[in-house]
DNA sequence: ATGAAAGCGCTAACAA
DNA sequence: TTGTTAGCGCTTTCAT
């Protein structure tokens, strides 16, 4: 084989079939009553030719793709893989794909990351991201097809929102670790350019302050989403504030790396130090101690950003209102946090 | 905005510029030497119009997409991440980009996965996986498009495969061991249905036995590539082997598993048993003792893959042979190898 | 029940 | 330098 064979057409199982290229078309898309005979025929030339359409062709004459593109941040992040995965399973059982993009963290490589999608003629577009710019939203508004955005918080938003409760689940860890008897507590911040960053932050002191707590009076280290940061968080925590008995983190991998820093320096958790995450990525539960941690449900996502896409398309006429969807967290109690140790606790 | 706008055509834009579509699409192709008056025309009503080719129209006019199908088992593999951003930044810099698409683990969806990529008449076909069966070898070598296969053995292979030296990489792991004076060695196993699964145990018993230490003594425990089987094959070997005091594993998941497995049976790493894995995954460097490993070139596979793809459309009339490049194996040196054990150490 | 023909939006000869 | 035209492979009226 030098040259390689270029794949059959219509036409060409239509000719050998004996019939018209609309018949092939009909009779593979199992539309009207062909004979018995014809159906027989275009098969069999469908077989021999090892024809299978084109779905560039196709696309270009129905004025729809049947796929949706996802465009994400950085597909090395461990938050996605779930929502894809069930984005991409709800997708495939409606007839739809999905069509993958990472965008990089920069801004204008997002808008044009969109447009190439747009050019695509997608269908529908899913935007998963941790920060959604002005231009950003500008652009979906107008954008000549629907879509969602996921994992974000709504500031600014101009289109449908699914998103966790980021709040809530921030108060969540945070009541989980009071309850536990813990009254020293810090937060360890994730980069402010993360939509979510403020509003965890916020659902933490809301439980304190709720718990009586003076919020102002617990120590908040900024952090940045990485292991790095929660690693160096560690070392500047226990040297600046080391009656902290317990931490809530802004995502896991900033527990993780904390946990990490904890351990280096000597402090043992959850015996001396609870640590508490959020997200609940595949890896929080393969480090040891395992990491407790809200969990955001993230294939509910995926599922719902597909589902939301495909009534908008299936109703035309309603127009693309700019909600918001926010999804529960969910408490996941594994071994990094324990009762606050006896010497610290007040009376 | 109740019905949306259908996006403007090439026909807008020439009307609007008062040209024809071929001026238009020369425009902006760069092609030829069009009048200034004329560029300035057509790009004042692209502009007005907000024009953006139709890609589908486009691939079906020119017969190419532009576009590489990339076909993974498992997006939520912490291998993949690192090869899909590689491959992704090497196609989009010689004017491709890359469409992703899952294929579970079953072999049946594969080639039905395959055959969805290639309706979408993806230039080229990229196969990531750590298994790929007879059929879709078979289906590979009479596809209508290039293809390579990467990280997996070449054993049935029908076209350029791209992977790691995956004996020689155990060996390594191996005698990482063996310098640091450890004996008594254990290998936990892969699922066999990974195809690098009987080399990379065969890089290991090679490495046994080229340093004198008989392979038949050492202990092999059938893991499962997973969390769970690294964690299950700690309490067998404590249990059965308690002599052992360095385990050679088959990734890195399994590592950590052992790693976990180990810490809650009350053995401590490196000190009293030296773990080493292999991949080099992200979680490799978050769990502590951060997990020594051999660690595969992923990036440069994503890399080769897609240069050699781009090779192979630009010179159609060039076979598509069936070769096998094997990257090298680098080794990690982190935290849970060390010394073997002054007490089991022989002599 | 089937065929003829038009056309989706674009590019590429070929003419002018 | 630009326009005219044909056609990529498919679906879908409209006839028959």
């Amino acid at each position: 084989m030098t040259e390689r064979a270029a794949p059959s057409t219509i036409r060409d199982v239509a000719n050998r079939a004996g019939v018209s290229t609309a018949t092939v078309s009909r009779v593979l898309a199992g539309i009207g009553n062909p004979k018995a005979e014809t159906v027989g025929a275009v098969m069999a030339a469908v077989e021999a030719l090892d024809y299978r359409p084109s779905s560039v062709a196709r696309s270009l004459r129905m004025k729809r793709t049947f796929t949706f593109g996802l465009v994400l941040t950085d597909i090395a992040n461990p938050f996605f893989p779930e929502l894809v995965k069930a984005a991409d399973d709800a997708a495939r059982q409606a007839g739809y794909s999905i069509v993958l993009s990472t965008s990089a963290y920069e801004e204008h490589r997002a808008v044009h990351y969109l447009n190439l999608m747009a050019d695509r003629r997608v269908d529908g577009l899913i935007v998963a991201s941790s920060q959604v710019a002005a231009t950003s939203w500008e652009w979906l508004a107008h954008a000549p097809l629907p879509s969602v955005v996921v994992n974000v918080e709504p500031v600014g938003a101009t289109t449908a929102v699914i998103t966790s409760d980021n709040e809530g689940g921030m108060r969540l860890a945070t009541e989980h670790l009071i309850a536990l008897g813990h009254r020293r507590i810090a937060h360890v911040t994730g980069s402010f350019t993360f939509s979510a960053a403020s509003v965890r932050l916020q659902g933490f002191r809301a439980a304190c302050a709720a718990a009586g707590l003076d919020p102002d009076t617990m120590p908040v280290i900024d952090g940045d989403g990485q292991f790095g940061g929660g690693e160096a968080a560690a070392r500047r925590l226990l040297a600046e504030f080391p009656d902290i008995t317990g931490v809530v983190c802004y995502n896991d991998i900033t527990a993780i790396g904390l946990l990490a820093g904890s351990r280096a320096i000597g402090r043992s958790v959850p015996a001396d130090l609870s640590i508490i995450g959020c997200d609940d990525i595949a890896a929080a539960a393969w480090v040891s101690p395992a990491l407790t941690t809200v969990a955001q449900q993230k294939g509910e996502m995926g599922r719902l950003a597909v589902e939301h896409l495909i009534s908008l398309l299936d109703n035309p006429d309603q127009e693309q209102a700019a909600s918001v969807l926010r999804l529960p967290m969910l408490l996941r109690i594994r071994e990094t946090t324990g009762p606050a140790p006896a010497a610290s606790r007040p009376r």
